[in-house]
DNA sequence: ATTATAAATTAGATAAGACTAATTATGTGG
DNA sequence: CCACATAATTAGTCTTATCTAATTTATAAT
């Protein structure tokens, strides 16, 4: 069962307003959707009837896992069309963010696919934003592939030999959480830090490294 | 003032018909639409009172010019978007059709004008439908750049000499409309009807004879 | 001309999404 | 702890686009 294109635009305003930890009151979803509270408190019981986020007085609705799952579908085609309108068309703000507003809730998956496959699996839009993942499936990269500013998860390192030692002296591990902060003039190095430590790491051992990007 | 989806579906449905002279009764345009006839009536008098159409009983409804041009940009808009995908994305049909059918009613002019100018001003649609012009602006082409089976009318040919004759001749003057029967290998020659004669046409005749589409 | 059939119309209902105006909760400052 | 400001809710209305069922109007066939 689809949701609306009006239900859609509710989503994706509280994933948005998820991201940076707002919670998403009525009065703040009815000033962005440029609603009135009434309305957006119709729509909240809506949403919570088909199950796709929670709603407790003063404080705001919630997306459950399905609502997630809707808003990042629909958030994910934004960033694609965005994307692809730019590399392609050459389009720019704010054409460009105005019509991946409308365009987002009528190409169909099939189609994203497409363009996903043309642009050869971008991870991030023309604003920097990560683009989600289709579905519940993570991708997994190396190291590598990755560009700055991105959050990842390591999920393999080498497992013997002088790099082995040199990823689990410096925490290295799988598991654990990185974020780029500087890769080399033609990729041949990268900074990262854990919040805590900086550590370096080589174009030839990135080459080796299994990330998992983490969106939330 | 823009028109609503719905009404974009009725002034296209009714254009449709009028391409194939069929008029637009309310039945016929009931079933296309998957509507029934009452919901067709009211939509109609609606159409009617925006200066979209003329509406008669048991003659059905005929576009005014108002109308055929916001059917006209519908339907550009359907075949560049499908000229689009097809020769960027190789989308094939039906998904094609589809998307068409929902991304003509959201991407803007502007964005049409870039996708335009991106396939360099296509004349017909992956089906060989002609792409129909924005505005009232008539775009005047040579002869050379047309493809079979396009109707034309004739604007310019040489002004003298042995080819003008030729023209004169065989009665291909400006404001005589012609069809293109068959294009040469490599374009190098055209064959031309006017419905009652045939005409030949060489590459370096057809390079100096000024043409204008016909799409009514 | 009369009737049968097909098309058009009316009347009334519904669903989605929006509004306004009025009312009720809630939480904070005095 | 009470009053007031702010937030949330209720009740009722509107618009757009749809439907069904019943009725009227044309057309064609006898």
């Amino acid at each position: 069962m689809d949701i609306s294109r009006t239900q859609q635009d509710y989503v994706k305003t509280i994933w948005n307003l998820e991201q940076v930890d707002q919670p998403a009151k009525m009065k703040i979803v009815a000033e962005i959707l440029l609603l009135k509270p009434p309305t957006v408190l119709a729509m909240f019981r809506q949403l919570s009837k088909l199950g796709l986020i929670t709603y407790e007085k003063r404080n705001g609705a919630s997306l459950t896992d399905k609502g997630r799952k809707e808003a990042e579908r629909i958030i994910r085609k934004h960033r694609l069309i965005e994307t692809f309108l730019k590399k392609v068309l050459k389009i720019e703000e704010p054409l460009l963010h105005d019509e991946a507003e409308k365009l987002e809730h009528v190409m169909s998956d099939q189609l994203m696919m497409k363009i996903d496959e043309y642009l050869n699996y971008p991870i991030t839009d023309p604003h920097g934003s990560i683009i989600p993942l289709s579905g519940s499936n993570t991708i997994q990269y190396a190291l590598h592939e990755m560009e700055k500013g991105i959050l990842f998860k390591v999920i393999q390192v080498p497992m013997s030999g002088r790099e082995k030692t040199y990823c689990a002296e410096n925490g290295f591990l799988p598991g654990t959480k990185w974020c780029i902060n500087k890769i080399g003039p033609k990729g041949e190095s990268f900074l990262l830090s854990n919040g805590k430590n900086y550590l370096a790491i080589s174009d030839h051992l990135a080459d080796k490294i299994k990330v998992e990007i983490l969106r939330d």
